[in-house]
DNA sequence: TAGATTGTTAATCGATTAACAATC
DNA sequence: TAGATTGTTAATCGATTAACAATC
């Protein structure tokens, strides 16, 4: 049985990748795979795999492998997505609109239900399921309701600024769109979404 | 002098990071800074910042530090981004128009000057500065312009498909929005965004 | 049973850090 | 000069892989 007490957060980036990976298999009517195949689709090694599960549990058969849906949903409960997660979107832009209407989110358990912006000519608009509400209500509004994730669609030179206020309302994690690294304390998760670091990481090899 | 013959993926990763934070300081008017201070901003140790610089040369002096400016024109010049990169798009919904319409990608370099969309609905629309173009033109295009960059911004459904037709016509990275692991020779470049797969990391901890 | 595949151990590989001579 | 900080080496730390007994 897997020791749960120090698990490398790079395993922990792993299971999304297994998850989506078995979703597919699912849709597909796959009912069993293996290490190696899961390894195979992917570009890790069997091992890698059979490692990273063996943290949390068994969840195959010698000889057989892994059931599709069975193996699915232990990750699901792993990483504490078999409910629906809240999140507060901070930013009403263009990214943030897209965001908003971005269907993938809600299909895969998480839903944008409280949207802020400092721009008076935005608040009041409706936007996806959400009204655009005034940023000086933020803090109250994350609090009220126990957000515990947010979304930071504002520019980068208003991020920090926001974070602060997020982290002091109870927010433990962001998902950052702003091309800026924040300074957080250490028990803040932070996951850093900027398309341009990963297009200049790719020219480096061309 | 660095020895660039083998340098890890992982360093070349931080790259676009340091860039970023170095492109804030000359933005705020600070000339000088050192590897300490950089590691303070970034959470990355100081020894750890020198070291994946001297990959690539020495760029700082003894007792003084790096200058700001020149640090970043080399970073700049290593990645290659001390020009500008088309980029075409597959894919015009509603992620891919707010990728076409987001500023952030041409005030660092990247223009998308390409799109396609096989919906004849979509076709002929205007999309930032480009039209969008029927997808059975767009291996015809990248040939004829020697794209190296593809933005893959379509369904999960269709990526591999799409994905195979850019390969054999000549493209060499990809910065993939749709949710699928993609397959693809050695010799070609991935980068995933899928903030689904960010928000499942964070949840583990909450 | 024979073949296949797991979970786990030990070995290998690679990345990070500490320390310091060099020197601005 | 004295203080500060680099670039680099060697030591440490952690992650990946190979191999295999267990067993379905």
């Amino acid at each position: 049985m897997g020791n749960r007490s120090k698990i490398p957060d790079i395993v922990i980036g792993r299971l999304p990748i297994y998850l989506r990976a078995l979703t597919f298999m699912e849709a597909k009517g796959q009912e069993i795979t293996s290490s190696q195949e899961l390894g195979d689709k992917l570009g890790i090694s069997s091992a890698q795999i059979r490692k990273d599960l063996s943290h949390f549990g068994e969840f195959g058969k010698q000889g057989t492998g892994y059931h599709v849906d069975f193996l699915k949903q232990q990750l699901r409960r792993i990483l504490k997505i078999d409910c629906e997660w809240e999140i507060v979107m901070i930013g009403a832009g263009d990214l943030g609109r897209a965001l908003a209407h971005y269907g993938g989110l809600s299909e895969r358990g998480f839903r944008i239900t409280a949207i802020f912006d400092k721009d008076p000519a935005k608040q009041g608009q409706k936007l996806g399921a959400c009204v655009v509400q005034d940023t000086r209500h933020m803090a109250e509004v994350i609090k009220a309701k126990g957000y515990k994730i947010a979304a930071i669609v504002v520019p980068a030179s208003a991020a920090q600024a926001v974070v602060d206020i997020c982290i002091k309302a109870g927010i433990k994690a962001f998902l950052n769109y702003a091309p800026i690294t924040l300074s957080v304390p250490p028990d803040i998760h932070v996951q850093y979404i900027d398309p341009v670091a990963h297009l200049q990481r790719m020219t480096f090899y061309l």
